[in-house]
DNA sequence: CGGATGGGGGTAACCGGTTACCATCACCCT
DNA sequence: AGGGTGATGGTAACCGGTTACCCCCATCCG
């Protein structure tokens, strides 16, 4: 129905390769036969058909980005700036959400469906330390924000674990003692939620403290309300507190809300802090004390580690007991929830 | 490299045809015919190209979501439900965002780059209302969130002039009367800000009251710190008010944050009210009054017409003088932000 | 003036699926 | 027994690009 190649070919009297050559710029066209090919595309309305030419060429120049659940902010924002990386190197992004599930990261790895694009960035959540063969499918794959995975992909880590325990060690540094943990992970996912908590250990373990079990909040769901209601839990329970880290930013603003309601003053009853600094965390009253991972550079290197690995270009993915994952830079960045007692 | 259908017929001493009838599960394949071909494609690790099934089927099972910025609460939203509906009805949805920017819309129209997928949702911004005739491409195309594009395309809007009236409605129900309003619109571009300030100026008109127009702090940005930057220009200028409106969520929140830095307590000397009922409008504090539209139906309904036009069912669009939009519903949420004085 | 050189452009194979069309074959009916 | 019917699956054209390979011709040179 639409025009073909073909069909400008014949209007200008030219064949298809010349209107190819024309279409891609290739440059030993004559000026005129350029012209009249152009005019035919103009009259024609012509549209390349960028299926045939993917499959012609072996390559989409699509990729797929696999987050959890794009209404978490941080994940929408990460999408954001991998949109944008993408984009700069001519590659547009098909997104798709896990929910967090490990069977729908394994079947986003094992299914045919990803053959739509040239490669995926996959931000696990679910998956085990112990899924790491299901990953070395010969397919680009880049893994996001985890390190435990034991596979030979390329992955773009975050300093989980130093970021929280740098905002720890702020929390202690500010006199509190008593810092409470909203947050948690399932045994075995190996991702963020263990590797923050660890730094969050390694924090208190190096002034000497032990850690209290019942300051630990456990969490049904990574959100705002997730967090408001495992802090809410929390103070039910009666237990003692003078800080929270929550294991990211949503998290953390939950448990503000909680600790709003239940009429407990941030910072004078209790500091917050978080994880992410996500655009509401400059906004929020009082505004929160988080770490901020450069997403950028998590995203620009990312995509880069994958186009290179599209066109066979870049290093093989090392065997993860060889290679050090890439860890992009953070910054604490301290806001009111911390501030000084009034 | 890899296996392809051909390879997979050899194997299992079919024909193409065969296993092609295998993998897509067309009924009349003997038993024991079927066993031989899976076992080769098991053998083989043969994975389709979706790419060939595409240019041959002349569909490609995908749709594009081009909206203006992910990181924008709203929209992760919006697309968290599109890419949802999306699924249930098996399309995979490729997220272009645009910036907002009429040449960006403009571009996404006209560009070869959209025969990548079967159709598109588009969030328009920037479009004018002359730009009507650049939609009427004969591809798919559902716009959303937007009326006033004089064009025959399937529109799904939400009650933009009507929800704003009754918020604005709402805040002149507990007395205040002098209700400043965050956000603005580029004229010409008739778009969420166009209709939502009327719905606005509606109330007012309604109880007889005058606009004022020194109580409308236009925005640089629909964001956080649009909203706050736009607040702390009112408040610079020292412009009296007992409510303010922001013309969707996050500025309402920016502009919470703005007043409580000047040291104004929200509701008791100002109430606010957004629109949108973003996650976060529960959380913050004060939370926030707001409108909510209901986004999951937005989302279904426009994949449902998108997917209609795509297979060739569904009703044309007619023309935008006979047929009226679809307008998704919404409720008024109430909340702390305009509660009672204290 | 014949031949080398290289730009310009045509022909047809190829990418890897789908499917129209056709050929068998088993089975059943009259 | 002849023929109708439906299940099964083979052959080859087709989707609409890209590109290897080849040819033609203008230009330039000795």
């Amino acid at each position: 129905m639409s025009a073909t190649m073909r069909d400008v070919a014949r209007r200008a009297e030219v064949s298809v390769k010349t209107v190819s050559n024309v279409v891609n710029q290739f440059p030993h066209v004559r000026p005129a036969t350029r012209e009249r090919v152009l005019a035919a595309i103009d009259e024609l309305g012509y549209q390349m058909n960028f299926t045939a030419r993917s499959l012609s060429l072996g390559r989409t120049g699509m990729i797929t980005l696999a987050i959890p659940k794009l209404r978490l902010p941080y994940f929408a924002e990460l999408a954001d700036e991998v949109i944008g990386a993408a984009e700069a190197r001519g590659y547009t992004v098909l997104v798709e959400q896990t929910g967090g599930s490990r069977e729908r990261e394994i079947e986003l790895l094992a299914s045919d469906r990803r053959r739509m694009t040239d490669g995926l960035i996959l931000s696990p959540f679910g998956l085990r330390s112990g899924d790491g063969p299901r990953l070395e499918t010969g397919f680009p794959v880049v893994l996001l924000g985890e390190r435990s995975l034991h596979a030979r992909v390329h992955h773009v880590v975050m300093a989980n674990t130093a970021g929280t325990r740098a905002v720890t060690e702020h929390l202690l540094a500010i006199g509190r003692r008593r810092i409470a943990l909203v947050g948690s992970y399932e045994p075995g996912a190996e991702g963020a939620g263990y590797l923050r908590t660890q730094g969050y250990l390694e924090a208190l373990a190096a002034a000497g403290l032990e850690r209290d079990p019942a300051r630990t909040a456990p969490i049904e769901d990574w959100t705002m309300a997730g967090g408001a209601d495992a802090m809410r839990a929390l103070l039910a329970r009666g237990v003692e507190f003078d800080a929270v880290l929550g294991l990211n930013d949503v998290l953390a603003l939950g448990a503000m809300r909680a600790l709003f309601e239940h009429g407990l003053s941030v910072p004078d009853d209790v500091a917050v802090a978080g994880f992410d600094d996500i655009e509401e965390a400059g906004f929020s009253r009082p505004s929160l004390t988080t770490v901020r991972p450069d997403r950028a550079q998590i995203a620009r290197h990312a995509v880069a580690l994958l186009t290179e690995r599209i066109v066979g270009a870049g290093p093989e993915p090392a065997s993860p007991d060889r290679e050090a994952p890439y860890v992009a830079d953070y910054v604490l960045r301290v806001r009111e929830s911390t501030g000084p007692r009034a």
